[in-house]
DNA sequence: CCCGTGCCCTGGCGGC
DNA sequence: TGCCGCCAGGGCACGG
């Protein structure tokens, strides 16, 4: 599922591609992932930029901005104007001479459309921490400091700590020594700081390396990412824990399945 | 405000 | 081989 670095991994590859190209027209297929009001204002507007904040690509647009959500399976592919449907092809833009298409099995996706002022003052863009790269660690620790969460839990909202997904949360957790379970109230400063540089090394590294590729996630155009040779517990059930050898155990936190080494990670 | 639960979806997989 | 039921999972609405 693409989290923060298949993210950025999508917005550069696709911004090479679609950089200054006027929408000439948008076909939807399914209705609820794109309002008519939004097809029908974007609709001959051009691809000024791709920013992203979080898990969130920003399509910056002339006198609007298209804020797009992937979720687990969302992709963008590029193709020839007369290419036949794909029956996951939920949105199709036009360009003068190819199209750009949405694909997403599980249609999880979302579109939303703000003017550019208001784009980050009203959700979904409002309200965000600030991702690992420039998160002070004494903020997140006041933070943290005031839940009664498993620390999992903590990690995946992303009004705590910006840009992590399942993934990169147990990775996180994993090189911090922290338990998914322990509280959020039982952290120390000197924990936080760890679990602040930890998730921004490990984005740092995935992103080096493409993303992560892991159950049905590709990236747009094929792209493949690396980073799931990296990965030291998530979805490694009973492998050895790559620093002490002990079995990975795998428990479900808040309904997300978490997997961590039992010995190297204190509640 | 805080926290937990259910919902949106459908391909893939286990069980029989 | 086929069918049924269940699971995954980010963000949000809703309820206590």
């Amino acid at each position: 599922m693409p989290e923060l670095p298949e993210v950025e991994t999508v917005r550069s590859t696709l911004k090479h591609h679609v950089l200054n190209k006027t929408i000439s027209q948008i076909d939807v297929f399914f209705a609820r992932m794109m309002s008519e009001e939004t097809k029908d204002t974007i609709v001959g507007q051009t691809i000024n930029d791709i920013s992203r904040l979080g898990k969130y690509l920003i399509f910056n647009l002339d006198t609007h901005d298209l804020i797009v959500h992937l979720r687990m399976e969302g992709r963008f592919f590029l193709k020839p104007t007369d290419d036949i449907r794909d029956k996951h092809e939920h949105v199709i833009f036009y360009f003068y001479d190819f199209t750009m298409r949405y694909h997403d099995t599980r249609k999880f996706g979302t579109f939303d459309l703000r003017k550019k002022e208001d784009t980050y003052k009203v959700p979904p863009l409002s309200n965000l921490a600030r991702e690992p790269f420039d998160l002070d660690y004494i903020d997140f620790y006041k933070v943290v400091k005031k839940k009664n969460q498993a620390m999992k839990t903590i990690l995946l909202d992303q009004k705590n700590i910006l840009g992590l997904g399942n993934i990169y949360a147990d990775e996180t957790l994993f090189r911090s020594g922290i338990h998914p379970l322990k509280k959020g109230n039982t952290i120390t400063k000197k924990q936080a700081e760890q679990i602040v540089k930890h998730a921004r090394d490990i984005l740092n590294e995935s992103i080096a390396l493409g993303g992560t590729t892991i159950r049905t996630y590709t990236s747009s155009l094929g792209v493949t990412g690396r980073f799931q040779h990296s990965l030291g517990v998530h979805q490694k059930l009973n492998e050895p824990c790559p620093t002490c050898q002990t079995p990975i155990m795998k428990t479900v936190v808040n309904g997300r399945s978490s997997f961590y080494c039992e010995k190297c990670q204190k509640r």
